[in-house]
DNA sequence: TAGATTGTTAATCGATTAACAATC
DNA sequence: TAGATTGTTAATCGATTAACAATC
């Protein structure tokens, strides 16, 4: 998979347009066309087709001129770029609330994501399940990760620790982190990282209100 | 409150600044010195310094020459700007785990956000409650935001209701919409909408680890 | 073929960063 | 003053969009 000079809201837009196509492969009848235009997922995405283009442009030519984009072969295709076709394991760190509220999140399972622990240092929950999901001590993370070849680990504990737990995802073997915690974690270089900051969305609200 | 053509990355690094000078204030002794330089920021950060006092100076001559930022005035300003110093009601559509993660989030009350209400179609929940915070029939969601002055409305529901209640919040008057629901949903210019979107957060990774 | 939409170029727009005069 | 860091300009970098030749 080459991703030379690929911008990054390329790859969240191309995300967009796989869920798109799933939405009209779902909802489409037997007799409809099995074709679709750039402007048609423009009028469902809100994305300007000329962008939609470009975006599919970098991964191949993908449509037919004249009359748009095959469904079912597009949504193969960007199923196996999103590295969808393979199975991923998760592990949690942090059986809060948000942790729980991830575990139970039907659609983990559906795009081949599969959680195989979460981790804790609450004596209180170490041992215990969450959903169907069993929790272990955090002290533990490093060698579950390398045991089990986890391949992406979620933050959901406080922001003073998210630092130190990151660094033992990191030495387990870890290679994506999803963060939730509030603050900036520091990582070797080829390690990716992605951060969902409620604080600051809900603050990019406030702002316009005001 | 001047906007003009304040790029909204400006916005949401505000927010990171303001966390930021909390914390040094929470963490510093009384010895310490009550100003920040830019080089400072970026270190706790990531966020280059010539960026931090860009941004900084769309809004106003904060620092001092030489010195840097004084910490207590700047994190008092960054407060104003982002509205953090008014309080927000607050009320969630979808009584499901995500919604019961947001109601226990600590972090709300503490940045002036106050849950109002939930709101679901489900009659086994309706009327009763999540954490300390109502259920009422979605039905009345237009109401309440109307009786309750309303401003920010939360999306915790499946994609095939999400436009459908966020018509509904728009309607009640809502100005401000945080949507979780994988979907776009269409809205007058006028109403602001952020987006959280785990597939997509878990998608950016899935490409780079392939 | 005629009509339509892609793939791609070039133009535009916007955001980041380096550099440095201003100044505390 | 000498030293340091801001505020701001100009350069760079990158992303979006309009336009259209290619072509199904």
């Amino acid at each position: 998979m080459k991703k030379k000079n690929i911008p990054s809201v390329t790859i969240n837009r191309l995300s967009i347009y796989h869920r798109c196509l799933e939405k009209i492969l779902e909802t489409q009848k037997e007799e409809d066309l099995k074709i679709v235009p750039s402007f048609k997922i423009e009028e469902m995405t809100g994305i300007n087709s000329a962008q939609i283009r470009k975006d599919l442009a970098y991964f191949g030519e993908f449509g037919k001129r004249g009359f748009g984009y095959p469904l079912i072969d597009l949504s193969r295709e960007l199923k196996k770029i999103l590295g969808l076709d393979k199975k991923w394991s998760v592990i949690i760190a942090g059986a809060g609330n948000l942790g729980k509220a991830l575990v139970k999140y039907k659609g983990f399972q559906k795009k081949g994501f599969t959680i195989k622990g979460i981790f804790d240092n609450n004596p209180s929950k170490i041992g215990k399940k969450l959903g169907h999901i069993f929790i272990y001590d955090i002290k533990e993370i490093e060698k579950i990760i390398q045991a089990e070849n986890i391949n992406i680990g979620i933050l959901v504990i406080p922001a003073d620790s998210a630092q130190e737990v990151a660094d033992k995802m990191v030495a387990g073997g870890i290679k994506a982190i999803l963060n939730f915690a509030p603050v900036h974690i520091f990582l070797p270089p080829e390690i990716k990282i992605h951060n969902v900051d409620l604080s600051i969305e809900f603050e990019g609200l406030t702002y316009y209100l005001s």
